[in-house]
DNA sequence: ACTCTGACCAGCC
DNA sequence: GGGCTGGCCAGAG
């Protein structure tokens, strides 16, 4: 974005925080950035971002599904994207407790294979 | 200024 | 688990 304010700056800054393996609903990531409540905001700064400037597939519904519509192309890009991180991915959607408990995702120790 | 829309969310039933 | 409702607020007519 050409001209970014302070809040798409710090949602940014929270979406380049996650880690390898760290899913997290987009409520999670305004509420990391110090914007509860504003969610659909981070929805639209990944739908302005360049798709390999932020990490947009670690960032999932607050219900653990993916945000795209089954079947599309981002949404299989994503599944991928995930799988290859070790997140598994099972009828579009991650485990809830790992996207409502994303600290605890850290602790389960992503596979060191890439990175 | 006003209406619609949107990679969303939480509360209810 | 599913369907509705109201809330959020920035862009694009």
């Amino acid at each position: 974005m050409a001209n970014p304010s302070a809040n798409e700056i710090a949602i940014v800054a929270a979406l380049r925080r996650l880690k390898r393996g760290e899913v997290v609903a987009y409520g999670e990531v305004a509420r990391r950035a110090g914007l509860p409540g504003r969610a659909r905001l981070v929805a639209r700064v990944l739908a302005h971002a360049s798709v390999d400037d932020l990490p947009w597939y670690r960032v999932l519904r607050a219900d653990g599904r993916i945000a795209f519509a089954p079947g599309s192309a981002e949404f299989v890009e994503q599944v991928r994207r995930l799988h290859a991180e070790g997140v598994s991915v099972s009828d579009g959607r991650v485990g809830t407790a790992l996207v409502r408990n994303s600290l605890d995702a850290l602790l389960w120790a992503p596979p060191p294979s890439a990175g």
